[in-house]
DNA sequence: GATGAATGAGGTTTCATTCAT
DNA sequence: GATGAATGAAACCTCATTCAT
């Protein structure tokens, strides 16, 4: 049986990434609906034809960039809520992980946020519900727990915390760029300080 | 008690505002790009060809959505900029201000943050692009004088400020649903005691 | 019995002929097919749907601009074939009597040119190729009788000739424009001289 | 003899050839409005959507089918129009050299004839405009030298002169089948015979 | 691995025509 | 006589996908 019988340079996984990687850049670019399968290969220097050798389908893309993204964020979420940290803690770690994964995975962020609802509604797709589900789970319980122990503010809708919290971070991917000023840490830094304290230059505490 | 009423069910601009109601309806709930015109003429009880009586295209349905909703939004704006208000009641002026426009115009204005950056890529669409230079324009100043007043924080990213407000305000368009439970004007004073004052109970004011 | 009941300003015939000579003006300047309803219509000051009132279908007005000016046509030239001329006489009647069409119903000579071939084969406008046999029967035997008597030349194809002074006069159709320089008789006698002289200036006339 | 030819049985630029060729075909017998677009895919034994891989639109086929056959007639007008002959010969050879054109592109030519004046209204087509301006310049200067140096008559308006010989000569295209009983040559040579010297037996010969 | 060519379903748009008012 | 609104067929075009080479 023989080992090494691949003659390519590129073995075929690593031309998949970079496919994938062509791919979703133009997806968070012009949308997943308006983008030809045309477009993506014009820009990976070939014919549309040609990507199927690599593909099943344009879905079977964004359904790889998808998951692969997912995966890689709840490896991270998974160990942040493993570390049995505080309610706060927990929060800080969840944003500064979401934007580490912003940072490295910026067009899969942009196509999650723009295309999860619509895609959602496929059965192939059920796993982006199922993700939204222990999302908010997890997001929801750190709050309580926050609240309960008396760390976060207890006259506030709960649920509107959470999407609150949820949007502000997420929505970043839209407009940020890495290698920017910023490193995601510094912004996640910001952004929390924000969401903790506010914006406001608080002379009396709210009570 | 009038007798002699129109015999027409709707007048001629009566139906143009509920056709484009319908589409807004579509557009928001499936993206611009994933909705056929048929779907659009289905939802309106009538054949794709008819709608082409009452608008030139696909593309200028939009346009009339978008373009209404801005004009009606910075109806709104403009006032509460002319107001001369402080920097903190100038920011809770915009906030009420928006969340009362997601209440009027919530497909609208999911139209407007899920479409608006491709669209605005074409001529015909120019004026999104304006909106958001003007919008950002006073957002930031108001911001600044914020700052300069000792009403904001000054240890932020004032462009980073910015962007989490802009955001924290328009995505709620995205889950709001009217006549849930929550009033607009309740939804904003929570949103911005979250933004104002941060979400943790502060036992210790930032510096 | 009364006699008259009508209250229109225009009787219904005249509204007739003037909705035509507009349909016609529109066919000749941009082709049939290319012509749209509601182009007539705009022209004629209403909207697509009331011109039904008048006339069956768009084919129908063609049908009618057509047949009307072929009867004209052929009023004048039955008067011309049964006066008893010469071959020369005949030609330069016909040629006259055509030019004065052309004067008269240019829009339909044009409209007649360009797609009279097309429209021909539907049995609708049968009476198109009729007249087109009729036509060439009576040139043809003109011709031949003027060859015979040594009128004309007898060393051409005598259905070139045919063809040659045929398309020359029709069309004279796609660019006179009636009241301009030259009467429809000017150009006429212009078109016959250089027909049968020739645009040389002949120094031996060809044997 | 070759025993290595590309394995395709027509390459590439030779297949868009082919399906102009096509298309030219249908355009002239149907008139342009009036062909769809899968008459002529059903005549190149394909679906209308795949003659979409060869061309942008049906637009840009006439267009193609139509600069083709300018270009190619200008080389030959061009030739002529340098080789300094008198205006006789000239006018002769221009002659000539139309029928050939009409013998190897009959539909082109008809194309041209029938659709010209209606596309030359579009920018895509504004070269429909300027070879017209250059056609004429060509003829009428040929013409007046002629009447300058006594080879014309000058009895006759020169523009009406113009328009005859042009007309004369393009017209045949719609009746022209190439291979039949004449040669282009022999078509040229007695319509040439019919304009300079005229169809009359010329006893006496004009002034 | 990739190309060139084609398929076929479906999308947007046009337009002659109808009809109640 | 005319309007406003709609119909329905058919047009042009797009695009994901297939497949022989």
């Amino acid at each position: 049986m023989p080992t090494k019988k691949k003659p390519q340079v590129t073995p075929t996984p690593e031309r998949r990434r970079e496919l994938l990687a062509t791919a979703a850049e133009v997806f968070a670019a012009q949308g997943y609906n308006a983008t030809t399968v045309r477009r993506i290969a014009d820009e990976a220097g070939m014919l549309a034809g040609s990507l199927y050798y690599h593909f099943d389908s344009k879905e079977s893309m964004v359904d790889e960039i998808l998951s692969a993204f997912l995966d890689e964020l709840w490896r991270g979420y998974d160990a942040v809520l493993a570390a049995g940290l505080g309610p706060r803690e927990t929060i800080e770690a969840l944003v500064t992980e979401s934007f580490r994964e912003i940072d490295r995975h910026r067009p899969a962020v942009a196509i999650y946020q723009k295309e999860s609802r619509h895609l959602a509604t496929q059965p192939r797709f059920a796993y982006l519900a199922d993700s939204q589900v222990k999302f908010e789970k997890a997001w929801l319980s750190t709050l309580e727990r926050g609240v309960a122990e008396g760390t976060f503010r207890d006259d506030l809708d709960i649920r509107l915390t959470y999407r609150f919290v949820r949007d502000t971070v997420w929505v970043a991917a839209s407009w940020y760029r890495p290698g920017g000023y910023h490193s995601p840490e510094e912004i996640a830094r910001q952004y929390l300080s924000m969401v903790l304290d506010g914006i406001a230059l608080s002379t009396q505490p709210p009570s």
